[in-house]
DNA sequence: AAGAAAACTTTACTTAGTAAAGTAGCAGAT
DNA sequence: ATCTGCTACTTTACTAAGTAAAGTTTTCTT
């Protein structure tokens, strides 16, 4: 079973996959729910509640792949699943995606949106941790590893998916060139 | 001397910088260069088309960096003068980078801002090929190795503008730190 | 000097966000 | 059993903003 709120969200990536990040109006969510045009701003208050809620939500479903990838005992096939799991997040959801780090359409002092955020970059910080501690790249600074690592992985996939890489790229070809590069950097990375 | 289209696109430099990309108005942007509310409308069409013009002027602008960068002889020193510019350009025109990558903003179908994007794009392909011939990681793809470098350039600089890497860093950091990764990533890729 | 085109403005209409008040149904308390 | 209040919305109404269309003024062109 499923809330009314929740059901707004579920509009939200029907509305944004027709309309584009744009196009959201609540009237357009309100009505795609099946409620008046008022619903949205009742159940999240405004307009970038009801954004907050929803990337909030998308930041913790990649949160959730980034956790359960730092199960995978060995390091390495762990960046590879975080990584894959990111960028099959982007292909899968590609209207969460899309409106993730947009900041203007957020209310940015909610602390439960940084939260989502956080427990992903804890995720791969802590990865990158246990990785030095078992030898891998320690003569360098964790969070420098972090960004690196990430902006990579962010930067391929965004680029890949509505960026300019998309027109030449095939979607079915971005998750093993992703690990080909990550794989490339990792053994870069170390010392 | 400047045209008042050109104004126009000046006053969105500020309107974004005080208001945000979502609070760019036609009728801000016409206040803002002392004009009527339907100025920059009259001028580019409506909201999209305005938008297509700054945005394209904004690729214009990075492309300039990248084809400078590439009369730089030295290979590895022309990646790492890229990779500068384009940060410097992050962090100069901050309004600017923000919505360079907002392709909803749009209007898609236009050929300046697809040949605008293609100059940059194209300016590293070409040092890439250069390299190659040179034999920089010639057992590798020339369109890879383009998405591999871009991507991890802009990733790592949208991640620190705005993104969640700006509050745990400082921004005169950016560019010596990228040009460390930059410099790992080009080993790397070698082979 | 006259006509045309360029460079805007004015007016007016429509869509969208949002505040505020309203209503229907259900849940205990009495 | 009914009253009270709360939850879950809707209705109404107002204002900001995009945009079409027509109008006005200035500036060329010849």
């Amino acid at each position: 079973m499923s809330t009314t709120a929740e059901n707004l969200l579920d509009a939200m990536d029907q509305v944004i996959a027709t309309h584009g990040p744009s196009g959201v109006t609540l009237r357009r969510v309100g009505a795609e729910a099946g409620l008046s045009h008022t619903a949205a701003a009742h159940y999240y208050g405004d307009k970038p509640g009801l954004f907050t809620a929803y990337i909030t939500r998308a930041f913790n479903a990649v949160a959730d792949g980034m956790e359960a990838a730092l199960l995978i005992e060995d390091n390495r096939n762990a960046f590879l699943q975080a990584a894959s799991s990111y960028a099959e997040f982007a292909l899968e959801q590609p209207s969460q995606f899309n409106v993730m780090n947009r900041l203007e359409l957020v209310r940015v002092d909610t602390p439960e949106l940084w939260a989502a955020r956080e427990r992903g970059f804890f995720a791969l910080a802590a990865l990158i941790d246990r990785s030095q501690a078992e030898g891998w790249a320690v003569s360098r600074d964790g969070l420098d590893l972090a960004a690196t690592t990430w902006g990579l992985v962010h930067g391929f996939v965004d680029l890949w998916v509505g960026g300019p890489l998309a027109a030449p790229y095939d979607p079915a070809e971005l998750v093993p060139t992703l690990l080909r590069v990550v794989e490339d950097l990792l053994d870069a990375l170390d010392d």
